[in-house]
RNA sequence: GCCGGGAUGGCGGAAUUGGUAGACGCACACGACUCAAAAUCGUGCGGAGUAAUCCAUGAGAGUUCGAUUCUCUCUCCCGGCACCA
């Protein structure tokens, strides 16, 4: 038999099958669809590295293993190509970016093709090709016509070294000793704010739509998590305090609002005095950069009882903190008993601590079995601190105490006393007290029967050890100086007292304000002062104002220019090109100017998913057919790095086409899931300027495309970062070997079916390679086809079946090897038509199992039994083994444990 | 600071309704074949110990007959958010 020889096989099926056309998806077929989706490449002139391919071969992995169980598969691919990378080459080479976006598709299309990724090429799609960008200029159009873009004067990022205005989602904040600095993504310059004219996307008239959608979307929970922390949606009301409106999600805590903040440079306000409706107190306004203009109101009710900003910026304005949230809590072993009085009280718990010792006094009581903190009812007319001295006197009789400071505000308790059969709710205020000397009064009679004192070091309090349901919050307030954030009971509320907080803010903002709903998510600025982009098909006409290209006239195609020079001036390059600039209004016919700016390199990517199920179409996006039979895609696989930007983007648009009735479904992917990162050995990201970049094309030279592929899916967890390795390449490559060798001893063996001890083992590895490529195990995956290959390596013949078996779980794999192989055996047409081995859950198991012995819980011996073993002879047997006897010596047998089919466990004493 | 995820041999990594830790592969060592080398095949390969055996899944505690897996505390690493009222 021949050498294994890849570079020969894998060209020769590569040609095979782009002639036979296999991995074409069909437009109508009886067979149920399959659209798996990798998030299309922007063709840069570095060429592919080893970590491109990553998500083409899993995803091919999954779309292979699809089409064996008889799914008609969509599995395209396309080139994401207007961009500034393309366009900055351009302008220091001196090349058109046309050519050099062609110059680079062609580089990575013969890269990925020399891979053999199962994708429909004859979909391959191009966004800068004008027979696409017609149809994204049309879906701008629709934007502009439903209102949902619209142009408006903001201050934009404007990065001064690329000349651009960033998106918000392109801004990266970093932290800098001198605090947070914002940089352009791409290039990490500091970005500077500009005022300008920029084309927007009211992407903020999605928002409840975007977040809603991600309930019933099977997206990694942390995708979910980042999109949802983007959108930032908080419900809150807005309150008017005479003329200033202040934006909260608080409103229970309005009567704890004793001053209010308005965000920098708002001077108008400052040192003025605003009216809080609820409790009708003047209360003061400060300025503060805690709070931000651009973010609500830009004003805000200061709670600092409940809100820790509002908390620090009181405590250093010495401004007053009211409490008007407690805490709610309820004695879990003495809950309210129905039909029983309650009665209310307001109390002190006092921590007495001893500064000399460190100790904190606690009172031991003699008929009931508690241990409980100083503490007693708070008598009309009384501080709490007046109470908490009264109290130390009464109960302990030390003379000279003082008080340290109250602990935060009060707490609500609710339970039953036993001892007086009532239901009881406390307000119960915590004050810490100290000793100034030990000098003591006798306590009355009454009081010494009740109880003793006991000083406990401070380390060794323990909340759970007090009666007090309340002892671990007051004791943690010991050492704490922040406001209580979390919600409960209202006091010093008014008409409110005795609420919770959900309850009091309905009423309260029905009383004094309104709902608003509030997002952190921005509409989407959508202009780029640049070349290499689709033109926004608009004219200004000096007659009509803002006019859109007729769709008829559409695309609106990009001038060829000598010059693509960004400007200074933070106008597009476009507008030198007078030519192209100056032109007709379709509406009047008058004089009229084209718009110059460009869209986003997002454009494109927003809806290409839905292009490649009619990629050719010049009346409609996709025909509306086609459409519903292929959306939504079943699975898309990208990287985290898009998650707030492409994948955000492209459910905005779908939302929106879905809206205007032009796709099938409001949600486009039903399953995302992304890969991790390849990174150079080192640990650091490849990339040309470090110099670490390895190129495909090397590994395909030197191993093969099917080891490479192997080796990718083999290396580690899909989803997790992971080192390229170059030595461990050996290994998938000795495989492939062993499993090319191995034809050499089927060729005679013409018994069909496996031999009833390997029976076992081909239905597992079935069952387990079709689960692990499901879950994205491929690592795992490969590791059982080893497992597998090895075991038939070590018998004399090997059944016809169970090595086609083999090469059908490896096809996903390492398809050009599996091809010829299965060629060789003689089928004439491709193993990437055979059907997915199915698996017999009756021939799982085996007749006899290994039982695992211990002892004591350590592995001292195994034995060999029926399965269904009967505990008894299980444990008897392990009784019986010599290896166990030792162990067991003259010792008492206390038990035995039995885990059928698996372990014996004798404990001993 | 808050929210996620993680830490297992020289290396990449397996194993979790708690049940033989280190599958599979890389590297390495020794042996066979060879004049020799490569390739291939075989054996070994967490640490200590001649061995019996003991120790070992970031650290410490707990629950359990039994813990990489569950609970608590802590350390470090990665990702996200970061005054959003």
């Amino acid at each position: 038999m021949h050498e294994y020889n890849p570079k020969k096989i894998e060209s020769k099926w590569q040609q095979e099958w782009k002639k036979s056309g296999i991995y074409q998806a069909e437009d109508s077929s009886r067979k149920p669809k399959y659209y798996a989706l990798i998030e299309f490449p922007y063709p840069s002139g570095d060429g592919l590295h080893v970590g491109h391919p990553r998500p083409y071969i899993g995803l091919d992995v999954i779309s292979r293993k699809r089409r064996m169980e008889g799914y008609n598969v969509l599995y395209p691919i396309g080139w994401d190509a207007f961009g500034l990378p393309t366009e900055n080459y351009a302008i220091k080479t001196g090349k058109n970016p046309r050519q050099v976006t062609k110059e680079n598709t062609n580089t990575f299309r013969r890269q990925i093709q020399s891979l053999g990724i199962s994708f429909d090429w004859s979909r391959e799609i191009n966004t800068t090709d004008p027979k696409y960008y017609k149809w994204t200029q049309w879906i701008f159009l629709k934007f502009l016509e439903k209102g949902l873009a619209y142009k408006a004067k903001v201050a934009i990022n404007w990065c001064p070294s690329c000349k651009i205005g960033l998106a918000n989602e392109e801004v990266l904040t970093h932290s800098t000793s001198s605090g947070q600095a914002a940089v352009c993504e791409r290039c990490g310059t500091p970005v500077e704010q500009k005022e300008k004219e920029q084309w927007m996307l009211a992407i903020t008239k999605y928002a409840d739509k975007l977040l809603s959608g991600l309930d019933e979307v099977d997206y990694p929970e942390r995708v979910k998590v980042q999109q949802r922390n983007w959108i930032g949606k908080s419900e809150g009301a807005l309150i008017k305090f005479d003329d200033v409106e202040v934006f909260t999600t608080r409103p229970d805590t309005i009567f704890g609002a004793t001053f209010v903040v308005v965000a920098g440079k708002e001077d108008k306000f400052t040192g003025r005095y605003v009216t809080n409706p609820a409790t009708n107190e003047e209360i003061p306004i400060w300025e503060a950069e805690y709070v931000y203009g651009d973010y609500g109101t830009g004003a805000i009710m200061a709670v600092p009882a409940h809100d820790e900003r509002d908390y620090e910026f009181a405590k250093k304005h010495d401004l007053p903190i009211r409490h008007v949230i407690i805490p709610k809590l309820t004695d879990p072993s003495n809950p309210h008993q129905e039909g029983k009085e309650t009665i209310f009280r307001n109390a002190v718990i006092v921590i007495v601590r001893n500064p000399k010792t460190n100790e904190i006094l606690t009172l031991k009581w003699k008929k009931l079995p508690w241990t409980t903190f100083v503490m007693g009812g708070i008598e009309e007319g009384e501080t709490p601190e007046e109470a908490a001295i009264r109290e130390i006197k009464e109960e302990t009789g030390y003379k000279n105490v003082k008080i340290i400071k109250l602990l935060g505000g009060p707490v609500h308790n609710e339970f039953f006393a036993t001892h007086k059969d009532e239901n009881r709710i406390a307000h119960t205020q915590g004050v810490l007290a100290e000793l100034i000397d030990e000098e003591r009064d006798e306590v009355s009679e009454e009081e010494k029967y009740k109880y003793e004192l006991v000083w406990i070091p401070d380390s060794e309090i323990a909340p759970e050890e007090l009666k007090h349901t309340e002892a671990g919050e007051l004791l943690n307030r010991i050492n704490l100086d922040s406001a209580y954030t979390g919600e409960g009971i209202l006091i010093n509320s008014d008409g409110f007292d005795g609420l919770e907080s959900e309850e009091a803010r309905e009423k309260i903002t029905e009383k004094f304000g309104k709902k608003v709903i509030k997002y952190k998510l921005r509409d989407w600025i959508f202009s780029r002062q640049r070349y290499w982009g689709e033109p926004i098909p608009v004219v200004h006409c000096d007659e009509c104002g803002i006019v859109p290209i007729p769709e008829k006239d559409l695309p609106v195609t990009l001038p060829e220019v000598e010059n693509y020079q960004p400007t200074d001036t933070g106008e597009s390059p476009l507008v030198n090109i007078t030519d192209w600039v100056n032109t007709t209004c379709p509406k009047c016919g008058g004089e009229a100017k084209r718009e110059t700016d460009v869209m986003p390199n997002w454009a494109g990517s927003s809806w290409y998913f839905l292009r490649y199920t009619d990629p050719e179409n010049d009346q409609a996006l996709a025909d509306k057919k086609k459409l519903e039979y292929w959306i939504p895609v079943d699975w898309y696989n990208g990287g985290m790095e898009h998650t707030v930007l492409h994948l955000l983007y492209s459910r905005f648009w779908n939302k929106f086409l879905y809206d205007i009735g032009v796709v099938p479904v409001d949600e486009p992917y039903k399953k995302r899931t992304s890969h991790g990162l390849i990174l150079a050995e080192g640990g650091e990201k490849m990339s040309k300027s470090k110099g670490n970049v390895i190129n495909p094309d090397s590994i395909v030279e030197r191993f093969g495309a099917d080891t490479l592929r192997l080796y990718e899916m083999f290396m580690g967890p899909f989803e997790q970062a992971i080192e390229w390795n170059d030595s461990s390449l050996a290994g998938p490559r000795r495989f492939l070997e062993r499993v090319w060798r191995l034809r050499g001893r089927t060729s005679n063996a013409d018994s069909r079916g496996p031999t009833s001890g390997s029976e076992v083992l081909i239905h597992s590895t079935i069952k387990k390679v079709s689960e692990d490529i499901e879950a994205l195990g491929f690592n795992t995956a490969v590791s059982t086809l080893m497992i597998f290959a090895n075991d038939l390596e070590k018998r004399e013949k090997i059944s016809k079946e169970e090595y086609e078996t083999l090469l059908k779980l490896l096809a996903p794999f390492a398809p050009h090897i599996m091809e010829e192989l299965w060629r060789e055996l003689g089928h004439l047409d491709s193993i990437h038509k055979e059907k997915w081995p199915e698996y017999d859950e009756t021939k799982l198991v085996s007749e006899n199992v290994t039982i695992v012995v211990q002892v004591n819980g350590k592995v001292r011996g195994s034995l060999t039994a029926p399965r269904d073993v009967e505990e008894s002879a299980a444990v008897k047997n392990a009784l019986d083994l010599p290896e166990i006897k030792k162990w067991l010596g003259d010792k008492n047998v206390e038990k035995s444990i039995y885990v059928p089919r698996k372990l014996v466990n004798i404990v001993v004493s």
